[in-house]
DNA sequence: TTGTATACTAAACAAAAGTTTAGTAACATA
DNA sequence: TATGTTACTAAACTTTTGTTTAGTATACAA
């Protein structure tokens, strides 16, 4: 056994037709696979692809042309190295930070922020909220939404003003936006005259 | 004239080979194309897409089976509708906040922090960056390098502990580590006892 | 009015690509 | 010792797919 249940061979066909499909946007053709392999009949690769259908790596379209596809989430996941921002538990002394055994994980911006039909970025312009850890020309990620939690953190339009980045709570029936600044002062206004249109539930900044 | 230079019928068949390509990793035959759009004659769908090359919107790989191969670029940019988190640049009162009018642009976070061999995310455990800005439990994202600025935020380890992260300072010869929390204490060291791993470059919260 | 682009049909052909049959050899497992 | 898996060759066969030839019809610009 090589990695995965899959002979060296099979590791390495695999991996071409996935390599193939990322640079192509086709899989190859049994032909072209032997090419790449020096496998000059194309029963020696057709073998090879019907090994890693019974494993379940591939599906295959039978009788089409490039009718291998390699099993998504799996093969992905096998082929991933270098794909992404490696995220690591903790920086040890000695040791290269990068070092395989440190790696958790990799980091899925898209997975963290998929593409929801309700989600914005704002960047921020002011300094607010720093005391929350949103800095001026941070980008917030926010989830559209009429209305929001006592405590959460808010983007209100106010007075026909220009929308803003603050803290959310009420007391006695009014409406209070709070900065993290001691500089600003808290807005107080009536629950008629404060338009919330998402709560904030990322940030991001780039240094 | 529909769009980008292109009539409905090829506007229409540029359209299905590229989300063919999105979803089964392959381009469609001339024949899946003619059966899509009830094109009996392989000539029809062969002439569309003659048109479609000349105009540089795809390549071709002749005499190959799913030759078809999109210019990356330019189709990404035709169909990119709805992928991606949209930026926008102000919250307006009154307006709809994902009004096309308002979306500057599409947040990349793979061209914000690209896969580049550098780069590693961390968690951040305690708080001694708050007033930075970097909270605990927040993801920093840092370039490996051995040496930095003074005033970069870096990721640092100092007696064989774990790594930390810290503004970095120098005064007469010696290594500041100052933390952004009066909390804490600034950490003082001679420079052959601080390995510095790299400089943070970026911050990522969810919440 | 002539040429060019678009949008096709129908049929045939050639090349590419998938599939099958028959067989060899090494190696591990039961 | 028999059985199954891996890893192939060689050759033939079938199907799929790309390409070409011949032709129709419409619209538009020079």
């Amino acid at each position: 056994m090589y990695k995965a249940n899959l002979t060296k061979r099979q590791y390495e066909i695999l991996r071409y037709v996935h390599e193939t499909i990322e640079e192509n946007s086709r899989p190859p053709t049994i032909r072209e696979i032997g090419r790449e392999f020096s496998i000059s009949s194309t029963k020696g690769v057709f073998d090879h692809l019907s090994a890693l259908e019974k494993k379940g790596w591939i599906d295959r379209v039978k009788g089409q042309a490039r009718g291998i596809r390699p099993v998504k989430e799996k093969t992905e996941r096998l082929f991933s190295e270098g794909e992404g921002v490696p995220v690591v538990g903790s920086v040890v002394a000695g040791e290269p930070t990068l070092a395989v055994e440190n790696v958790e994980g990799l980091l899925d911006l898209e997975e963290m922020f998929p593409n929801q039909e309700d989600l914005f970025a704002l960047r921020v312009d002011g300094d607010s909220m720093v005391e929350a850890g949103i800095h001026r020309s941070d980008l917030v990620i926010v989830r559209q939404q009429p209305t929001a939690e006592v405590g959460d953190i808010v983007v209100a339009v106010v007075d026909d003003e220009r929308g803003t980045v603050k803290k959310l709570t009420r007391v006695e029936g009014e409406i209070h936006l709070e900065p993290a600044n001691p500089d600003y002062e808290v807005i107080v206004k009536d629950p008629s005259e404060v338009e919330i249109r998402g709560r904030v539930v990322g940030v991001i900044r780039k240094m």
